[in-house]
DNA sequence: CAGCTTCCATACGGCAGAGTATGGGGTTAC
DNA sequence: GTAACCCCATACTCTGCCGTATGGAAGCTG
C-alpha cells in the first residue's frame, strides 16, 4: 500500500508525488504526443523530477500505461453517467451528448491518442469497451425515442460514428470551434438529421 | 535524376530499388504501425536491405517523409476523381463514396494513421489539404441534390465526419466488416439518413 | 539520538536507431 | 580492358531512452 494520501497536484507544490500524479501526467502526455510518445523520462521531466522517483511507484513503463488506462477508463464511465445516465427525456439526452463533443476536454483527446494504435493488446481492450460502453448508452437513449432495437443501434453507430469524425476534424482545425455561431448551427444540424426523426 | 525506370517491385524481384519503391514501402509501414514508427533501418529491414542504400536515394528520414506524402496525396486525388468525379448523378456518386469506405484500401489505412498526428508540421497541412478537398466534393455533389450552399456543406462535413468515425470503429472492429450483410444494411442506413433527403 | 522507512538524485550499462564514411561488386561506355 | 558511375554493404559514432544500482535527505519511531 503505497499511499493513499490526497496529493494530487499539478506539479505546483513540492510535495511527494503519488503514482496518481503519474497517471494523471502520462494521460495528460498521451493526450498532447501520442501514445508512442510515452516515456518515462520525458514524463519525468515533464514533472521536472528525475525517474528515480518514477521507477520507485513502478515497476516499469508497461505497468504505467495499463494503470493510467484504466484510469481513464473510469473517469471515462463517471462522465457517461452525468452526460447520458441523466434523468432526462431522451432527445434532451442525446443533444447533452452532442453538445458534449465540443468539450475538448482531456478525456476526448485521450480517446484520440488511444484510437491510432487500436492494434496495442494494452490499449485495444480498453477502447474496445470504452466505444462500446458508450454506444450502447446511445442505443438505449436511442430505442427510448421510439425506434425498432435494430434500427437504434444503427442510428447509434451513425451517430457516434459522426461523433468521432468530428473529433478528427476538430484536431484538423477543419470545423468551427465550439463558441462559434456556425459550430452551434452545425450541432442543430446534426440534431436535426439523426435525433429527431 | 536519379532514375525513373518503372520498377514498383513489391520486393520479389533483386532489382535495384528506386526511391518510389521506398516512398511506398514507407506508406505501407505507416499504415502499419504509425507514423512514429517510420524508421530507416526498421524500413530498410523490411526491404530486406541495408541503410547504405537509403541514405544513397534520400537525404534522411524527413525527406522521406515528405516525399511518401507528397506521393499519398496525388494517389488520393486520383481516387477523388474515379469516384466522386465520375459521371453520373449526385445520389449515386455520394452512395458510391459511402461504399468506397468500406474497401479497406491502404489510403484508408493510411489517412487514419495521419489522423493521429494532425499537430506534426510535415503532416498537417498534407491532411488538412486531402480533408478539405474531400469534402468540398462531396458538398458539391450533396449541392446537386437540391440542397442550399450552407445546408450543403454542414451535410458534407456530417456525411464526412461519419466516415472518418467509421474508420475508427472498423478498426476497433466494432463494426460489420465489409462482406456481411449487416454492413450492407448499415450502409442503407446511412444512406437513407443524411443523402436520400 | 539512533534507527528505520519513504521518496528521490545520481551514476552506470545496455540497446536501438540516425546519420556518416568508406569500400566493393556490378554494369556501362569507349 | 579499363575507367567511370550506380547501387549497396559494412563499420563506425552519437544520441535518447530503458532499466538498475546505490546513496542520500527528510520524516517518523523508539
Amino acid at each position: 500500500m503505497k499511499n493513499s494520501n490526497t496529493s494530487s497536484r499539478a506539479n505546483g507544490d513540492r510535495g511527494t508525488l503519488t503514482p496518481t500524479d503519474w497517471e494523471q501526467a502520462a494521460l495528460e502526455l498521451i493526450a498532447d504526443k501520442g501514445v508512442s510518445s510515452l516515456g518515462v523520462e520525458p514524463l519525468a521531466r515533464r514533472l521536472d523530477i528525475t525517474k528515480g522517483s518514477f521507477y520507485w511507484h513502478f515497476p516499469g513503463r508497461n505497468e504505467l500505461l495499463v494503470a493510467a488506462l484504466e484510469r481513464w477508463e473510469n473517469q471515462d464511465r463517471q462522465h457517461l453517467k452525468v452526460s447520458l445516465g441523466a434523468d432526462m427525456p431522451p432527445a434532451q439526452r442525446l443533444a447533452q451528448f452532442v453538445w458534449r463533443t465540443s468539450q475538448q476536454t482531456l478525456t476526448h483527446r485521450i480517446y484520440l491518442a488511444l484510437c491510432a494504435a487500436p492494434e496495442d493488446p494494452r490499449i485495444g481492450p480498453v477502447l474496445k469497451r470504452v466505444t462500446a460502453r458508450r454506444i450502447q448508452h446511445l442505443a438505449a437513449a436511442v430505442e427510448e425515442l421510439g425506434l425498432e432495437p435494430a434500427a437504434a443501434r444503427q442510428r447509434a453507430n451513425l451517430l457516434y460514428s459522426s461523433y468521432v469524425g468530428y473529433l478528427q476534424l476538430q484536431a484538423q482545425e477543419l470545423v468551427p470551434n465550439p463558441g462559434a455561431p456556425e459550430f452551434e448551427q452545425y450541432v442543430g444540424h446534426v440534431i436535426q438529421s439523426l435525433i429527431e426523426v
